[in-house]
RNA sequence: GGCCCCUUCGUCUAGCGGUUAGGACGCGGCCCUUUCACGGCUGAAACACGGGUUCGAUUCCCGUAGGGGUCACCA
């Protein structure tokens, strides 16, 4: 039998990790060994007594950004017991420096950064945590858990948004997690870009993100408890003769499924040093059903489920036992998540009730299965459909991030007629019991159109700030906030917007489209002139003012207004299309407009 | 292939036994109008198919078809 212990030099189990994978024993193994002696990694890395934040480190905005508090910061890990307890945790949105406005207008996340604490306190405060949520009034826990191995994807913003808005509508708690256990697809800028996309939707986070891979070891104690309990099973089975096996069972037309060759073998039968994997035991008569949320009652026969590997032969976890433990340390209420996932529902409910069983405190979450966002050829997302991390929206489209909840909220969810529905209101309408069980297609479309609604509620000055570095040249940001309200009505991105305003900000002579140029010819140019002279005389330089001014004109010229409006409007823009003329000659100031006109008048 | 899920206008959806099947995007027309938009009005556009249950099915049940998901020492 192996007893599990705590290896007190090495807070990260990363590196216990490491050390059993070098000389290929379970990390539990080595774990016991570091208990005396460290391993030549250990010697070489010392256990800081505070490490940094993750998401700082990971990301050197937010750490910049955060680095005034580091002053809270020290003094909470003086007190982890602290973190245990308010209903929010943490706490920069009530004892951090005030949250700048980030360069896209939104206010940022701004609970997502918070230290880390070492290993054996946040598990010990994780534990508090879920018992505190089970003896409370079940407060709601949801997570979003993203594996960082790309960018956050519409479908992943979807799933962190439905979480967000259910643990905010029930007054819970919403909390990340990163699944970077897979170390060699894990990238430290897939979590900067999850982080940043969540932020800039919006999303904030009552606690911390949790580093899955920080965890290894408290998932190594779980699988070792499974197997004290006859609950899991030492499997000696190599890759290859799994491979033979499913190969079989191919050629046979059998299911594929792992046929329980160890369950009920003597480990003694192996050779004493070969390696191992922990597979659980699951049930083989009945069946196991579920009252999802999304998808109903949903029930497997259990012979379905075949007996799956929790601790891979290198003492790592692999994700149905990592998920699980995770999902219980951290209170989880409901785990709300893609219907991808529905299957593994079924292989992830035993560990839950073997726990029970073994230790209790380990009652089933609630499920929720959304069903997923596909393509416009109807298959679930991928990159090869284009699909693009949030940020591409804000970027390469000119998406605001409210547009993208409303849709994403609107995406598989709905509330009667509704359509635009505000942060506020979302949090007080959303419910699982409005979200649809029939996949949906993203239609660009329909987002583009929300864009321009929330474009023209946005505020100016918010609008401008984003818009002035989309433009070239020297940009005046006041004229720019001035100009927005008529830019507002014409634009479905802050793309569109930059396009609109550039004549503010052109010098002369102005470069003309093709369709401008057409339009000055003598007889208008000739005209210009006329209006030059009149529009010269005028004092008032008001919309009003000028309007009167240039209607009368026309009457004079016995010309409608259309035939005076359009060469300005080429004269004064370079374009055919732009706000009201008299707005653009407000806009642009007496002296720049009538230069614009002089200079193509004849 | 086994298992699981899905199916109302082109798309997102409302509907939860009796409705002229509603709204939104997109598309067409009209109005407003100095251009382009915005806004307003308006039109075309859907219950996949076949059986049941029922006085009555878009709605409940069962099939069929189609679509999707999932079956790793990935997550």
């Amino acid at each position: 039998m192996i007893a599990l212990r705590r290896c007190p030099r090495s807070s990260s189990p990363r590196h216990a990790a490491r050390a059993a994978s070098a000389i290929r024993i379970p990390p539990a193994i080595a774990a016991t060994h570091c208990q005396g002696e460290a391993s030549a990694n250990h010697a070489r890395i010392p256990a800081p007594k505070i490490t940094a934040s993750h998401g700082a480190r990971s990301n050197p905005a937010l750490a910049r950004k955060f680095s005034a508090k580091s002053a809270n910061v020290r003094g909470m890990l003086d007190k982890p017991a602290a973190l245990c307890q308010g209903r929010c945790i943490a706490t920069s949105s009530t004892t951090g420096p005030p949250i700048a406005p980030s360069p896209n207008g939104t206010n940022g996340a701004s609970r997502i950064v918070l230290p880390s604490l070492p290993m054996g306190e946040l598990k010990r405060n994780l534990n508090d945590m879920a018992s505190k949520s089970e003896s409370g009034a079940s407060a709601v826990v949801t997570r979003f858990a993203p594996s960082p191995t790309g960018f956050l994807h519409i479908g992943g913003a979807r799933t962190a948004l439905f979480n967000w808005l259910y643990a905010r509508h029930h007054g819970g708690r919403a909390l990340l997690r990163i699944e970077d256990t897979d170390q060699k697809r894990s990238t430290q800028e897939a979590i900067d870009a999850i982080l940043d996309g969540l932020q800039w939707l919006g999303l904030e986070y009552d606690d911390a993100p949790i580093f899955q891979s920080d965890r290894a070891e408290r998932h190594a104690e779980v699988a070792q408890k499974l197997l004290e309990a006859g609950q899991a099973y030492k499997c000696f089975a190599t890759s290859e003769e799994l491979d033979a096996m499913r190969a079989e069972q191919r050629a046979n037309k059998q299911p594929m499924r792992y046929d329980g060759r160890w369950r009920d073998r003597d480990p003694s039968e192996a050779q004493p040093d070969a390696p191992f994997t922990i597979r659980l035991k699951t049930p083989q008569d009945g069946e196991t059903t579920i009252h999802d949320e999304v998808q109903g009652r949903v029930s497997v026969r259990n012979e379905e489920i075949d007996d799956y590997i929790i601790l891979r032969a290198d003492g790592t976890p692999t994700y149905m036992l990592a998920a699980v433990v995770d999902d219980h340390d951290m209170g989880v209420t409901h785990v709300i998540r893609g219907d991808d996932h529905l299957n593994n529902a079924f292989r992830q409910l035993p560990i839950y009730r073997a726990m029970e069983q073994i230790e209790g405190g380990w009652s089933d979450p609630v499920y929720a299965h959304i069903p997923l966002i596909h393509g416009s050829d109807g298959a679930k997302l991928s990159k090869r459909h284009g699909a693009l991390g949030v940020e591409a929206y804000r970027d390469e489209m000119g998406v605001l991030p409210d547009a993208l909840f409303n849709y994403l909220l609107r995406l598989g969810w709905g509330h009667g007629d509704r359509e635009e529905i505000t942060r506020a209101e979302a949090i007080e309408l959303f419910d699982l019991s409005g979200v649809g069980k029939s996949p949906s297609r993203f239609d660009i479309k329909k987002l583009e159109n929300l864009n321009g609604h929330y474009i023209r509620e946005a505020d100016n000055a918010m609008l401008a700030g984003i818009v002035a570095p989309q433009i070239e040249g020297e940009v005046d940001t006041a004229l720019l906030a001035k100009a927005m309200p008529v830019l507002k009505t014409r634009a479905k991105s802050t793309h569109e917007l930059a396009e609109g305003a550039a004549f503010l900000f052109a010098t002369r002579p102005l470069t003309m489209t093709e369709k401008a140029a057409k339009l000055l010819d003598d007889e208008s140019r000739a005209r210009l002139s006329v209006i030059s002279e009149a529009l010269g005389r005028e004092n008032d330089w008001t919309i009003e003012a000028l309007e009167a001014t240039t209607k009368t004109l026309a009457e004079e010229l016995e010309l409608g207004l259309g035939k005076l409006a359009q060469p300005m409007r080429a004269a004064l823009t370079g374009t055919t299309t732009s706000p009201g003329i008299f707005d653009v000659l407000v806009l642009l100031g007496r002296e720049e407009a009538l230069a614009r006109l002089n200079a193509q008048a004849a």
